[in-house]
DNA sequence: CTCAAATGAGACACGAAAGTATCTTTTGAG
DNA sequence: CTCAAAAGATACTTTCGTGTCTCATTTGAG
């Protein structure tokens, strides 16, 4: 027997459950390359298997950010290496982010405990950023966190779909998370249009 | 028999598909308060039913946003108006952008047009940002779009969940999209950075 | 090589949601 | 008011994925 049967099959199951929320355990077992007894023997049911893949999303994260958020860098460096190391796991993170979101129904409170964790990090990251002058203090916390998430995300799929390389993604992230995509003129502009608006 | 009881059932069953990708005939009957019976006698089935949702989506976006493209006016004022136009219809948006996703298996075909044209449309759109220096015009074409629509898309979740002001949602998409979040010392430090590591 | 444990394959029961049919009630044009 | 068309309600069949069980095959430790 191979060194962790049940860790291969959740590692697939992780892939296949992020391109497809809803896939039946057929398409899973067949993912993850075993009969769909299989998830059985090592699953009490389907409930369980997404509970313990999600539990395993989440460590998967906390094994990868959480000594970067630990360590004694500045905030802004803390970024960097959080976005680098979060864009290759878009699989994980989709499923942390989105499956585990409490707005879902009914969740194990050890899978909310860990996207508690997860999402407090990136929370307090970016409380982090604004103490520091690293952002913008006049945005909303909650937009900051939204953005950078959806960006990692969205860097992720089009890594996957083969249209990004994978090195060049996290810049991207961090490009537009900080930059932006505009011209020092169009940012005029729109600053102006702003004031004007609200 | 009101206007026309179809569109009203499309309506609100745009709205909690977008909600809940998986929602049941009677989670969707109930939403647009009829009966079960009458959605088979205005759907020959599930199937026809969200082909018809996410061609009336398109339809949406399209009698929303064509208009405005097809102004005479300079990118970045096409730009702002999209971006407010769309952050509202996040639904809609949601049923284009993800559900037709040419990655979904079968897709009615003109379901596929119809994406085609919303994506290309925005496309274009940032081909004429970058045409007019409104938008740096190093970066990938791929992730201007991408970003964009995935900023627009985080924006109207977070209004839905009361986090963001309806009012303010698209100042955050448009400031983010455009300036990014960062203060002038942060850009500079990342532009050393990215150099450093490019 | 041998045997026990694990796996793969497939049959079966069960339940939930899709899809069908029928009957009653509502609605609106004339 | 009247009646036909449309909608609501509900019972039924079908389909499909979950969950259980069995048995033949594979695998790995001794």
């Amino acid at each position: 027997m191979k060194p962790n049967a049940k860790e291969k099959i959740i590692k697939h199951a992780i892939d296949c459950i992020a391109q497809n929320a809803n896939a039946g355990l057929d398409e899973i077992a067949r993912a993850a390359g075993v009969g769909r007894a299989t998830l059985y023997r090592h699953f009490k049911s389907r409930e369980a298997l997404l509970t313990e893949l999600k539990l395993s999303a989440g460590n998967q994260l906390q094994a990868a950010v959480g000594p970067v958020f630990n360590a004694s860098l500045s905030a802004r460096e803390k970024l960097e290496r959080i976005v680098r190391l979060l864009v290759p796991m878009g699989a994980s993170l989709n499923v942390t982010a989105y499956f585990c979101n409490p707005i879902k129904k009914e969740q194990d409170p050890g899978v909310m405990a860990s996207y508690e964790t997860h999402m407090g990090q990136i929370r307090q990251l970016c409380l982090d950023l604004k103490q520091e002058k690293t952002l913008a203090t006049d945005t909303p916390l909650v937009w900051l966190v939204a953005s950078l998430t959806s960006l990692v995300f969205t860097a992720w799929e089009k890594v996957e779909s083969g249209d990004i390389a994978p090195k060049q993604a996290p810049w991207l992230v961090l490009g537009t998370f900080l930059n932006g995509h505009g011209t020092p003129e169009s940012m005029a502009w729109f600053n102006e249009l702003k004031e004007a608006n609200q």
